[in-house]
DNA sequence: GCAAAACCGCGAACGACGTTTGCAGTTTAC
DNA sequence: GTAAACTGCAAACGTCGTTCGCGGTTTTGC
């Protein structure tokens, strides 16, 4: 019999989190897939038919291996799911140098995160959820730190803003990924008036200046800059 | 044999959503529940343990029925929680009067809304995803163009904002309920050094006025002031 | 060198989930 | 009064995350 042990650093306290956990064990033979290959075909996956494509069956399948053998490699979906995330954050690098106007350099990151979550829709899903922050999480964030040092603001002003800032872009992300999902099609618009008069008007274009640029900063001045209070 | 027809309005075209479907046949026996009591009862079971707790069976269980009598008041498990956003969304009445300053009346509202999302902190989950709008929620987006009516600005920068708004608010509740949630332990802050000097200052209580008010009334004037363009 | 310990991948299984189906019983319409 | 429509139930299907025990492989310690 071989015993309790299932998996590298599976103790009473070391390697909870993915993050601490090894690679892969010193002792037997050499995995098949790394890690990097696991999340990678995940992501795939996750890019191609959404978050619900992600099952522990498929990841396995695209790599020809059993659904259970996943689990020598991390001990949940969840784990999966930070994985990914923290793989798909670090193609946020290189972070803008922290010269200039802290402002542009704020929005030129931001910029980046939105296109990043449009190249992955499932991110903000996956991100909105009780997530252990891995390295690129950090450093991402250390990043938006630096942007923010010329800055003079409380430290709790900051980290709001950025995680008011990281939000905003999620949602600009999921109305860009919802467009056209939302039909007011076979609703009775007699019920609500303003809903009709707004339909009545002729359906000009949306041609306003940029609305994304718009949005964050008239946020950003309005949380980092010295409220009268 | 009983033939095809299995649930209300289930013919080729008509019922097909929930707010469509009529709530009982007009032939068979009279049911046990009504869909109410079905709803209210997963929406307890979401209050108290989250929107994973809303399972068929569980819902069906605590009216103490079985799970498949569900589907003879609704066609899926997202008709559910269709049915549960919106019922939630309900709360929300009576809406503002739209006389007085119209920023000052769509605070209130979405403060009433945040008071909500704390309420049932699933609701952003819930909303957060592909939802046919039921009358509530149709109620209160034209409540919220009716806020909207002194205001200047092209339909679809009203529903931008009112999109935003909402978006910003679901961020509010999600930090609130997350709140202590993300840890720094066990992070080596060696390599990230400005997460390392935000947490070497003095950690300041957050007496900032309020943060809420601040946050959306710069989004309110950023996006819905005619701006120079 | 050699045994013990640790690790790998696999296939089968477990429990929970959403949903479907056939059936017996009940109510309404014609 | 008969046929159609509806109700609820128990059982089942397929999928999911996860666990378990098994042979086989690699390293450790002597």
């Amino acid at each position: 019999m071989s015993g309790a042990p299932r998996n590298p650093a599976d103790g009473d306290s070391a390697g909870r989190s993915i993050w601490t956990r090894p690679q892969r064990g010193a002792r037997g033979p050499a995995p098949t897939h790394t890690r990097d290959e696991i999340v990678a075909a995940a992501v795939a996956l996750a890019d191609a038919d959404g978050l619900g494509a992600v099952s522990m069956r498929a990841v396995a399948g695209t790599l020809g291996m059993a659904a259970g053998s996943l689990y020598r490699h991390l001990s949940s979906r969840d784990d999966l799911l930070d994985l990914m995330v923290d793989r798909c954050v670090g193609e946020l690098r290189p972070y803008p140098a922290d010269d200039g106007d802290w402002q542009d350099r704020f929005l030129l990151l931001a910029r980046r995160q939105l296109a990043l979550y449009r190249r992955h829709p499932w991110l903000p899903d996956a991100i909105s959820r009780p997530t252990v922050p891995g390295p690129n999480t950090l450093a991402h964030f250390d990043a938006c730190l630096g942007l923010l040092r010329p800055v003079k603001a409380r430290v709790t002003a900051k980290f709001e803003a950025i995680a008011m800032v990281t939000g905003v872009v999620s949602l600009f992300a999921r109305s860009a990924a919802a467009a056209g999902t939302v039909t007011f099609d076979h609703v009775d618009l007699a019920a609500y008036p303003h809903l009709a008069a707004a339909f009545a008007e002729p359906p000009s274009a949306p041609p306003d200046g940029d609305l994304f640029d718009r949005t964050l900063r008239s946020l950003l001045t309005g949380l980092l800059t010295p409220n009268p209070t």
